[in-house]
DNA sequence: GTGACTTTATCGCCTCGTGAGAATCAGCAT
DNA sequence: ATGCTGATTCTCACGAGGCGATAAAGTCAC
């Protein structure tokens, strides 16, 4: 609603472009369904930005330099202070999983760390900036956890909930149950609702007003987690509480 | 010239977001010089198309994920090879320098890939990426080197020719018979033209066309450059023939 | 050189972006 | 509570400039 049509149109361009790889000025319209003196008007001002480049010999559009350097800014802004990616690490080690830390901006919770290794591998669409399908995942639980119900609905109803696996939650008054759990036993547990026979599980971490800031969590197979929760647990509340204490002096 | 003003705004604000890492609505009107309520729209715009978070905590905004799947996705479009990166590491090795692959994208040259480690370190400006300052980098000549001369204006006239060191060749006149030579001898050299005391030196590499596909390159300090051009020349071009005979065939 | 395609130029219509100004909201100190 | 300050949103009338059907020009392959 309410939208300028130019700025939608350039960025699902951008995006047309970024998910194809490569375009043409032909299949963007087509795509798109806009009339193609417009597209190439749009092309053009991207190229110009540097959004785009042209590459006359195949006659294609792919996404310029400006393009990435969004992407490092980004990244730059969300790198994780060193104590912080020690403590995951220790984790990781300790624990035998894949561990990750994640951190909260603006109303959603990105996944800003990751460690794991050969044996202990992350789960392959968890990378660094990772926000989707809070509703299916460990540290996303503990974001919605927090909210008040009203801020918890717009959420939801702004990005779906997408169903996953056969265990995921999709029915809202289920997931409001089971965050309530979440919320008062301080730990979101997560059984093949994100990926089939995979578990995770994750923990708040708090800054120094005891305001959730983030979460520390773990992936394993299922079939490794079971009988280990209560030491996985208690691993992830220590850890918590080591970064909590971080984010809080400074000082160990 | 006859840009659509939105457009250009919209991307100049996200470029101030960018570069302040954070800003608020006012911050970024009077750094543009445009109106708030125009500066709300745009800024309301970009957060929608989740270009950009709002955090209402600091009553600022920043990147938003977008941006950083924009930077992913150009990133994974520039995958290096894994022979030609076996290459580039190889050189590395075996010189005992940085060593680099550049690759043409459009009518650019674009830095794809680093080979360096502790005891040789790339010159830090060089990551993944860079494109800038051809008149000075040396794998920058090798693709001003082979432009018609119109084209070449163009070029250096849209990027300017900054001054970087006291060697950087800034007179048109000058760097046209440099790259002359260039063209000729098949290999750019570049001394403390970038950076004060540093050499690069870099080689085209080709496709099966015969044409200038990219250029592999080395960076080292120019004091342990002396005396060794002959044999960073020869390691240079042994490896961009390997390269180019990669990119011609396939098979080694 | 011919045909199929891509890319650019033209141009009047009319949408839709624009921004001054004012109202509203949110936070904070008194 | 009560102002006070600054951030944010709303309203609205003007007119710049985006839009796209159409057509022309360029480009390339065979």
């Amino acid at each position: 609603m309410s939208n300028s049509a130019v700025i939608n149109r350039v960025f699902s361009i951008l995006e047309a472009v970024s998910t194809s790889g490569s375009a043409s000025a032909k299949a963007v319209a087509d795509r798109l369904e806009i009339p193609l003196p417009t597209v190439y008007r749009l092309l053009h001002e991207l190229e110009d930005a540097s959004y785009l480049v042209y590459l006359s010999d195949e006659k294609q559009f792919e996404l310029g330099p400006k393009c990435f350097e969004l992407g490092l800014s980004f990244q730059q802004r969300l790198v994780v202070p060193f104590p912080i990616r020690q403590i995951t690490d220790e984790l990781h080690r300790s624990l035998g999983t894949a561990a990750y830390f994640a951190i909260y901006r603006g109303s959603d919770i990105i996944l800003t760390y990751c460690s794991d290794c050969e044996k202990h591998p992350r789960l392959r669409p968890l990378r660094f900036g990772f926000h989707e399908a809070a509703h299916a995942t460990a540290f996303g639980k503990i974001l919605l956890s927090a909210m008040p119900a009203n801020q918890r609905t717009e959420y939801l109803d702004a990005r779906g909930m997408q169903v996953l696996t056969p265990q995921t939650i999709v029915r809202r008054d289920l997931l409001d149950d089971h965050l309530a759990e979440v919320a008062t036993r301080g730990i979101a547990w997560e059984q093949d609702e994100f990926l089939p026979r995979q578990t995770c599980a994750a923990v708040p971490v708090r800054n120094g007003t005891g305001l959730q800031v983030g979460a520390i969590a773990v992936s394993t197979p299922s079939s490794r987690a079971t009988g280990r929760t209560k030491e996985i647990e208690t691993a992830l509340r220590d850890r918590a509480g080591l970064c909590s204490r971080y984010l809080r002096g400074g000082i160990r």
